[in-house]
DNA sequence: TCGTGTTTTCATTAAATACTGAAACTACGA
DNA sequence: TCGTAGTTTCAGTATTTAATGAAAACACGA
């Protein structure tokens, strides 16, 4: 019994859902190597790879995490401005998006980690050196020295990340990339 | 008793002493907002600010751990290459020294993350994209088009980051900087 | 070969982090 | 205002990660 072409085949709806799945899980275990946390990379993963908004109970369902978690998780994507929360009228519910589109998706994450990983070590830097720039002896010369350079490496890297990502476009970085060899 | 204004002051060495233990100690904290075991992220502050190479057992009652966690966060960093054991003939002592320059260690962590957590990132994404791209149904040409993308956006990044970073020089990047608007 | 100073390993313990599930709270419509 | 669907919180628990310290392994000279 043949069917058409165009219709979705139960064999490939089912390899589909493991792609899917496997995407999640391995996401997951990304998002760990870097630092994230396990559940709030699989969450993500599976926001992105889902086409409509989703409600935390869904999100339940898919992972088998508990309401609490889900939630907890939804709620620092939204923070991070990853995820969307939509409220459809009529509807009591919360359902949640995420941003799909790369560039953008990449460009709120440097602009949060530079506000709170970048910043606060460049101020921690800064006062390091406030506290010795007054100071003669060579080791403290030295010392100064060395943490001047680091801090003015990260000024120098946040400002780029600034610029890089202020245009809220993805031409830049390719066209930066012709003139790199 | 005076003493000649190019000696040391002992108010000024107490005083570096402190700002380099304030500085070790929040370079720390740093290394674990950005992931990075706190113990390993102050060893390697400390190594920072120290000119001579140190031993085991100075990092040990510097920053009062044990030896097995000195032993295996120095031996970590020294696998990352932000840190060299020199050994000094006639002796049987193993030193640490840490790389110094700003952009070096710069270079050493892009490569060392590109290698650890962006590849390995690229090639989950390819291995999804290869389990969906024959599939034909809407979903299933959604699902890939997304995973792919994200796929495309990594290499880019990764090719980028291999640019900034082949020159092994710190000019690249301010140069880029001016151009950048 | 043995003795000694040093490095390495690893079972155990401690600390940090994440997760659960149920209770408290909120907001809305009837 | 009450009832209810939904959200939020959080004390308790589980899991993961890191640190300790002592024993084993190593390496070198005598």
């Amino acid at each position: 019994m043949d069917k058409p072409a165009t219709k979705d085949l139960p064999a490939d709806t089912a390899q589909l859902a493991v792609a899917r799945d496997e995407f999640v899980t391995q996401w997951g275990a990304i998002g760990s190597a870097w630092g994230i946390n396990r559940t709030m990379a699989q969450i993500h993963a599976l926001l992105i790879v889902t086409p409509q908004a989703v409600t935390t109970d869904e999100v339940m369902d898919e992972l088998k995490i508990s309401r609490g978690n889900a939630h907890t998780n939804l709620k620092e994507l939204v923070g991070w401005g990853l995820v969307r929360s939509v409220i459809r009228k009529g509807e009591r519910k919360e359902y949640f998006e995420a941003e799909k589109d790369v560039w953008k998706m990449f460009c709120i994450i440097v602009r949060e980690r530079k506000r709170r990983e970048i910043r606060p070590a460049i101020n921690v830097l800064k006062a390091c050196v406030e506290r010795t720039d007054d100071l003669k002896s060579p080791g403290a010369v030295a010392f100064t020295k060395q943490i001047q350079a680091l801090a003015e490496f990260m000024e120098m890297a946040d400002g780029v990340l600034s610029k890089v990502v202020r245009s809220e476009q993805s031409s830049i970085v390719p066209w930066a990339l012709k003139f790199l060899k």
